[in-house]
RNA sequence: GGCCCCAUCGUCUAGCUAGGUCUAGGACAUCGGGUUUUCAUCCCGGUAACAGGGGUUCAAAUCCCCUUGGGGUCACCA
């Protein structure tokens, strides 16, 4: 039998991190076995905007480069893949169940209902449906009907029973029927509920394994009642850790967002984050945009792959040292018994690492192209498709070498792309090394004449000429350098300095030169 | 609170199914050293964990029980 195996998100406008490795595991799993993997839309409680609340997800997926064999936009022999759209199967099988006397009407009022439970939690005993309309005669139930009383419909649990799931990922786990009230699976409207609905389809769409988040693990006594109840063949079950957020074991959640801001294992995270959207115009703070989401990972210019990397490693493991795993590698190694039983945090740190880690081995034609979309963002560019442009980058990336781990890194070599007016300079390390040092301005103008002078403005023959110029006025490389250094990038530190000047051309560097002597001597009057 | 799940370095994890080879391995982070004009990379090295208590056994991170802690779930949500 073919492994088939779905993800069905609910249309939310924006796609979970955590969901996403769910996705990742039922994908990696179909993959593995030559099977296929679906993608259904859980829309039962009415949209409003289907593009905006579900354009999101498929572009997620698209992304990272999960395809899908039957979904929204392909199609397939099960559809249609919307729930709301599958409305005639649920009321088919509701049929069926009341037929055969696994569910029942429930005329009981919802305020009855709610006392009731009450009133067992108050007396701290457990609560079990009252069953009231189950002693109704046919033609009293008749009756309601006709007079269009209000009911819901119930799956009548065999209360002797006892549910043993065989979970993949958890092993053995029992319920006792004799704990658990009737489910609720069609509302008084007719529509069905999430439990329902989902066994209808799974059932239908003949899926063989569902894969899914731990916090359903509750949810599958019922599930699985309700596909015997309805005489299916039962799917398989793998509970999979949530992704918890860093260094907790709380589940991630989007509206904990200001509360991770102050994680100080989340920090590194947004400190790129926040640098690299303002860069291209999307407000870090707003929080439409955040590391819960998938998105955002995306904006910020991480890779599919490295994403990928970090959370198919994250609570699963293919051994004691394996660390990094190609799409191809992750669907031939992937098994659902490596799955880890805990709750995993996603680890900042670590996803960077594997963004490095794929980053290095990106071909140059996609890591240029990465970066030109950032540099198109941020308006540092004009024409993404210019020759020259291009070259240009191209050589700046290579310069930026390891330090580019994300495209939007590569703004922290933006002095090869703002104007000399735009260059922002280091002020602390400004005063540091250019403003306080005696000789530091004398020695700046008159290096700034030797580069002047020379006409072979190549990385080799400039390294000589500042090496000879630091032994000729007896200063340290260390002193001069970083003082150039300083005028020419703005900033501390950076890429080889030489091949930065180089790059740059003289007449830039002369010019920012120029402009940093005039501000230091400036800020030496007293 | 009921039910259910979980528990190894700071973090992600290997080891647990078939107890000994575990003075507990790897990776990230961190610390120290080396390479480098700076930063990053790279190389070398260090610190660092079986939640606690009882059993079973010649022997327990591994099996059993209890405690503690963490988490999930208890809707006419998904």
């Amino acid at each position: 039998m073919t492994v088939r195996t779905r993800f069905a998100p609910s249309p939310t406008g924006y796609m979970h991190i955590g969901g996403m490795r769910t996705a990742l595991f039922n994908w990696l799993w179909a993959r593995h076995n030559q099977g296929q993997f679906i993608l259904r839309i859980d829309d039962t409680d009415e949209q409003r905007n289907m593009d905006e609340s579900l354009g999101p997800i498929l572009a997620a997926f698209r992304w990272l480069g999960l395809n899908w064999d039957e979904g929204p936009e392909v199609g397939g022999p099960h559809g249609p893949y919307f729930q709301s759209q599958r409305r005639h199967l649920y009321v088919a099988a509701l049929a069926r169940l009341l037929e055969s006397g696994h569910a029942y009407r429930d005329f009981e009022l919802s305020a009855d209902t709610q006392a009731q439970r009450e009133a067992a939690e108050k007396e701290k005993r457990v609560y079990v449906s009252s069953r009231a309309s189950l002693s109704l005669k046919d033609d009293e139930v008749a009756k309601y009907l006709a007079d269009g009383r209000p009911c819901v419909v119930r799956l009548l649990i065999p209360r002797t029973d006892k549910v043993v799931i065989n979970d993949h990922i958890r092993g053995t786990v029992e319920f006792d029927c004799s704990l658990m009230p009737d489910p609720v699976i069609a509302r008084s409207d007719g529509s069905p509920l999430y439990n329902f609905a989902t066994v209808v389809d799974d059932a239908e769409m003949e899926i063989t394994h569902v894969i899914r988040a731990e916090e359903h693990l509750s949810n599958t006594p019922i599930q699985i009642l309700l596909h015997r109840a309805l005489d299916n063949r039962t799917p398989e079950w793998a509970h999979v850790p949530y992704v918890a957020s860093p260094g907790s074991k709380e589940k991630m959640s989007k509206r904990k967002i200001d509360k991770y801001r102050t994680n100080p294992q989340f920090q590194k995270l947004f400190e790129l984050g926040d640098q690299v959207l303002s860069r291209i115009g999307i407000d870090p703070k707003s929080n439409d945009l955040s590391p819960v989401m998938v998105a955002y990972y995306q904006q910020v210019g991480f890779l599919p792959a490295g994403v990928l990397n970090a959370l198919v490693r994250l609570g699963w493991s293919l051994d004691d040292q394996t660390e990094f795993l190609s799409h191809g590698e992750m669907i031939r190694k992937f098994t659902l018994d490596r799955v880890i039983q805990s709750a995993a945090g996603l680890d900042p740190d670590k996803l960077l690492n594997f963004q490095s880690h794929w980053m290095s081995e990106l071909p140059a034609n996609e890591k240029l192209n990465g970066c030109l979309r950032m540099l198109k963002q941020a308006g540092l560019i004009d024409d993404e498709d210019d020759k020259e442009t291009q070259a240009k980058v191209s050589r700046v990336i290579e310069l930026a070498a390891d330090r580019l781990r994300v495209f939007g890194d590569i703004f922290q070599v933006d002095e090869f792309f703002v104007t000399d007016e735009e260059l922002r300079i280091d002020l602390k390390n400004f005063q540091k090394r250019v403003v306080q040092p005696e000789n530091a301005v004398v020695l700046l103008q008159d290096l700034r004449q030797r580069l002047s002078d020379t006409d072979d403005f190549t990385a080799v023959p400039l390294h000589e000429l500042l090496q000879s110029f630091a032994v000729e006025k007896q200063v340290k490389v260390g002193d001069i350098f970083p003082a150039l250094r300083l005028c020419v990038t703005g900033k501390a530190q950076g890429a080889d300095l030489f091949r930065s000047i180089e790059l740059l051309g003289k007449v830039c560097v002369l010019h920012r030169l120029d402009r940093a002597i005039g501000q230091a001597e400036s800020q030496r009057m007293p």
